[in-house]
DNA sequence: GTTGTTGTCAACCGAAAGGTTAAGGATGGT
DNA sequence: ACCATCCTTAACCTTTCGGTTGACAACAAC
């Protein structure tokens, strides 16, 4: 899991933690308040920062007592780039145009696997 | 981890299972094919596959003994939407814009935490 | 200096992830 | 009928994940 992207993924496919970003959407935030919509102890939410942080989906400061956190767009940018070169596959009918490729594979004179 | 959305991060945040996928860009292929890249038994492809298609990001057939699996771009077109959200984040100077908001509050009268 | 608030850390726990080996089901070929 | 090939399943093991509780560090306020 250690290359940029796998922490990435790794680090949303938690619902906590998306709704933590979505929180920092709307401004910075304290553990204090990302843990509000949350039936978990602050220890937890501190655990799930931690690994939003360690993906770079965050930055935190310090203010007295208060470690706001902020949200960090590179990793979804990144994110947004690799899901992008997948894009021909969910447009334009490509299913109709596999199911054709198929046919024509069948048709063939070798044992096709496919 | 039961919405689509956490199992299709889930399955993209191993890089074997990303590895397969970019394979089935190519066309379909047999768990075997997929196999040869990585030094790994074929159980484990196969457990592999089958997060893959209980995320619905493959489908899978039957031709004769052969299994082919085929990539199934939905769950990607779902993610690629989600990620979208957060496209204004990452573009256009946001940083700059953030640093001025914080500097606004922080010559606010309240106690600031953020 | 004591007290309260905020947040992190360490130790622990159960469940899930990711791999192994061994067994067996499904199909094709001889 | 038998054998080989392809693939999946079951059982197991180790590591990681996501939560808990308890201790405590940092800072503010009184």
């Amino acid at each position: 899991m250690s290359d940029a992207l796998s922490a990435t993924l790794a680090a949303l496919a938690d619902p906590t933690r998306r709704g933590m970003l979505a929180r920092l959407t709307h401004g910075d935030a304290t553990p204090t308040e990302l843990a509000a919509p949350y039936a978990m102890s602050l220890a937890a939410i501190s655990k799930h920062l931690k690994v939003l942080e360690t993906a770079g989906l965050i930055s935190r400061g310090r203010n007295s007592q208060y470690r706001p956190c902020h949200l960090e767009a590179a990793p979804l940018k990144d994110l947004s780039t690799w899901v992008g070169e997948y894009r021909r596959f969910w447009e334009n009918n490509l299913d109709q145009l596999d199911a054709y490729l198929a046919e024509l594979q069948t048709a063939d004179t070798s044992t096709p696997k496919n």
